[in-house]
DNA sequence: TTGCTTGCAAATTTTTTGCAAAAAC
DNA sequence: GTTTTTGCAAAAAATTTGCAAGCAA
């Protein structure tokens, strides 16, 4: 079932895309519930999820489905991929552009209606590598994709 | 914790692999256990994932994860993409080949080490794109990415 | 025999939902 | 005042885990 447009403007909702706003860390619901329960202390999850919903169907943020920790929530939503590391977790912003080219016509010659398409690469980033002899991962090694 | 690498081959594992020899539906779990299933009768749906991440582990297979569906299993372990319908869900390999082209040297350069990349495309298969006018989408649409 | 793997059930984790009360307009 | 949104608690859905028993080597 569709979910009906949002209609009110909340503090609730006014919230949780502050805590987004200039973010680049891609968190998790719960942190953003963390970071927004500072101010609202009695907001509730369901609440953040909600809102959270709501700012992506207006396309004010983006939802994030880079491995299998869940959903992240990104306020940049220009054109952009991401790369993650497998050993900390992190996501980071690519801005690759004449690294990459995807000509998506051959989709549109078959049929095919593209609305959106993302690249997201994984590895070991800078900080993972110069630690990599000596530590243990920082999280459970994604099996990944 | 490390799971630790598979030791015995089981009748269980062979099915489970069998189950996506040749497949390109791009099965969820559940799927494959229900498969499985039919040949095991009392194969429980954990011994399905936990035999599903051995041979994700072992390269036999890979995991997709390309809509807040949950994960898919895929046999084809070759470079490839994917198209995802946000409107009934189908998944279709995408073999691009040269309308695709991403140097992810730029990304070595600044000490990332890569392991694997991948690109999924969001959008409307041939056939919903027939019934567009007509009929309701087949599944709930991806708030997606 | 030895010890890895399974089946079962319970636990986890993440996200969603029903509903009365509170807030927005 | 009316309708939407919230908070809470419970439900759902997907995946993982502990453990005794079963099976592979």
């Amino acid at each position: 079932m569709r979910r009906a447009a949002r209609k009110r403007t909340t503090r609730q909702l006014e919230e949780v895309f502050k805590a987004l706003q200039g973010d680049h860390t891609h968190p998790f619901a719960h942190e953003i519930y963390r970071r927004v329960h500072k101010k609202l202390r009695r907001i509730s999850l369901a609440t953040v999820y909600r809102n959270l919903h709501n700012l992506v169907e207006e396309g004010k943020i983006r939802t994030l489905l880079l491995d299998e920790q869940g959903a992240r929530f990104d306020p940049e939503t220009s054109q952009h991929d991401h790369f993650v590391c497998v050993r900390c977790g992190r996501v980071v912003d690519l801005f690759l552009r004449q690294a990459r080219r995807i000509d998506l016509s051959p989709l549109a010659k078959q049929g095919y209606v593209v609305t959106t398409h993302n690249l997201t690469v994984h590895g070991t980033c800078q900080a993972c590598v110069a630690r990599r002899r000596t530590s243990k991962p920082q999280r459970p090694a994604a099996r990944k994709a």
